[in-house]
DNA sequence: TCGATATCTAGACACCGTCAAGCAAGACTC
DNA sequence: GAGTCTTGCTTGACGGTGTCTAGATATCGA
């Protein structure tokens, strides 16, 4: 495709089935998973005709693809807001904030978020973009790790820090926590108090609470 | 069915049609994900019609059904095991134990554990098997919280056990740990350390290393 | 011998992803 | 302003899928 605009405009601007789409697209992952997403209910939904869809994504893999993308884009852009409150709030806010933030995507976005550690749903390694997206994420989390640990961060610091977000989120979407709350209320204080007690546990130099006192390790 | 065997008896008894079902099943999982598994393939590897298969199973969730229960039955056993070298070897033995088996069980059944937590795969609110073998593994998890910590165990402890272990799982199959070793003996190497640093984390008394000493908590 | 039952087989149906072909209309070239 | 290019679709077909329905066959207890 040109830079100049060739070829026919849509007959109504207002319309952009590539958009509706990738939004109906994520409606239906949300819904039933991956396997509810098919070319045809989405084209369906999109109101136009099955093959249409075929215009703007090579296949159903690459509709996934796109979403998974934008959502590591989306996870990234969290973590590194959560991971820059350490200049005005410290490490530890960071900490649990970089902690929930993980979480809170998974929860807003779980559809997506099932399938972007999913290789045969859609393997990164056929979509440059969502590996690239997937590395900005990957970097949140190394960022955090050299942020709470400075010039002594190990990687197995960092995948521990991972794969605490990682499961936590994992449990809470499709795992026993995911049915044991009432309210989001009460999910959400006991995620706070899960945050928290990590802090503990990665940073127990920080004061965590008024009934403990715990020395500081040597070197 | 009776207890009493009725009907036609197989016509090839060595031929157990169910069992190989379910081996072909966990092959397919294994190669290609759930998708990969239609009952379709499933019945021509196994050498029967479309709809031999219909005869042991409801349906295709069925199938994956069976496999799921089967999972957490095994991993509630290795889990098992794992917790009781508490006995002989300790906490901090049990503790590291208990993480090598879960990410074991997720590295040597990569087909059956990717979708042991997936509700839209196999609900396990329609599957009373799925649910009780899932109950059953998260019952070693709790048990391992107690003897970790004894009287003091918090369920928000037993969460980050769970979410640690699952986390790692999950990043060592599908996420950026599974491509990162060159061997396996280079993997199990990088798994130890992170259960080590694991163990410092969650058990600061015990001992983690020569050149750390950390002073116990007051509660 | 006669159902009853277990263990399948055979055929059909609607739905799926995707390939091949074509069509309508705006934009550019001359 | 005719002709061509290109976009943004539509229509139709194909083989694969899960599963429903309807048998077929063999073996048991009576």
């Amino acid at each position: 495709m040109n830079a100049k605009s060739l070829g026919r405009p849509k007959t109504d601007p207002s319309r952009d089935l590539k958009r509706d789409l990738l939004l109906t697209s994520r409606q239906l992952l949300d819904e039933g998973g991956p396997a509810a997403l098919s070319m045809r209910e989405v084209a369906r939904r999109a109101a136009c005709t099955h093959q249409a869809p075929y215009h703007y994504f090579e296949n159903r893999e690459a509709i996934l693809a796109s979403l998974v993308a934008d959502g590591f884009d989306a996870l990234a852009e969290r973590l590194k807001e959560a991971n820059d409150l350490s200049v005005s709030k410290g490490l530890r806010a960071a900490l649990v904030a970089s902690g929930a933030a993980y979480v809170d995507f998974a929860l807003v976005q779980p559809g997506v978020f099932r399938i972007m550690f999913r290789p045969e749903v859609c393997d990164p390694s056929r979509f440059p973009a969502v590996q690239a997206s997937g590395a900005r994420a990957r970097d949140e989390l190394d960022r955090l790790n050299t942020i709470v640990h400075g010039n002594k961060a190990q990687p197995t610091m960092a995948t521990i820090l991972w794969a605490h977000v990682h499961g936590l989120a994992c449990l809470l979407l499709d795992g026993p926590l995911a049915v044991q709350f009432e309210t989001e209320l009460e999910r959400k204080k006991y995620l706070r108090s899960v945050g928290e007690k990590f802090a503990d546990l990665v940073l127990p130099e920080s004061v965590p609470s008024k009934t403990k006192l715990i020395a500081r390790a040597h070197s």
